[in-house]
DNA sequence: GCAGTGAGTTGTATTTTCCAACTTACTCGC
DNA sequence: GCGAGTAAGTTGGAAAATACAACTCACTGC
């Protein structure tokens, strides 16, 4: 990174920066599930737990898990989402997608049922016109130059 | 992992297995942009020379990226994304929108422009109804547990 | 009391990653 | 034709991150 030019400047290499280490967006998928406590984050994630106690440091000091107590003297927490957090439930809606497409052809683990009562099949469009967003888009801006 | 029970059967898991390590998803954003060989890769990145190597030939392994010889003699390869490979870039759209929401806001590095011509605003809906996915939505299937 | 639960912490072994330097095989300018 | 530059790696050693198991502390339930 020293000599010459900088690597591309990016929001996907920020938020990466952020959640994009290894556990990180599974503990995110546990707490989007519901499951608030430790063990249980532990358990469905099969994350170490002292690397599970770092992380979820780091995303609380991020501002996207808040640590509330429900015990005081074992001091106990559980943890929450933030608004900033709940807003990834689009990138494990997305990831898991291209998983169901790609890797588990033959039965997905999970289904979504939609509040339109079909099963979710999530599709990423542009909120103007309602079509594909990756239909033929073009960057501009500083990130985007590609030389 | 071995005693007791096994962590939550998961799309999101499984594809983060093949695309979460540190990098890979950098290298696929490059190859959406149109970069196709090893230094543009590396300057745009700023990841190792080595880690480089071997995150290529993981990909080519799955199936997400293929190798195409441009040059015999000094045997030198531009690197593409296989329509398996290019379906990825909902995922980066979607890590992007957050980054712009929440770390980048007050100027976005880059910005997209749709095909309809306006600013692309990504939304994720349902295919069937057209609401926002997750719009109270709710999982069934075997990695749908939380006990 | 005594087993069990819950949330860590600690220590050590193993894996990854980082970084810089080196290599090979050209191509280009003069 | 000769040195500089480009391109795509490979190598070796240091530094950091991860994994794993065992241990602690403060209860709770029987």
């Amino acid at each position: 990174m020293a000599k010459g030019v900088a690597p591309r400047e990016c929001s996907v290499a920020d938020t990466l920066q952020v959640v994009g280490e290894r556990w990180t967006l599974l503990i995110i998928r546990e707490l989007l599930y519901g499951v608030r406590r430790f063990d249980g984050i532990v358990r469905n994630t099969g994350a170490a737990r002292d690397i599970l106690t770092t992380r979820l440091r780091k995303l609380e000091e991020a501002g996207i898990v808040r640590r509330e107590p429900y015990s005081e003297h074992p001091p106990r927490y559980e943890y929450h989402l933030t608004a900033k957090g709940r807003e990834l439930s689009d990138v494990l809606t997305v990831l898991m997608k291209w998983g169901d497409r790609h890797l588990n052809t033959a039965d997905p683990p999970v289904r979504w049922i939609h509040v339109c009562g079909e099963r979710l099949d999530p599709v990423v469009v542009c909120a103007h016109c309602g079509r594909p967003a990756n239909e033929g888009a073009r960057p501009i801006g500083r990130g985007a130059l590609t030389p």
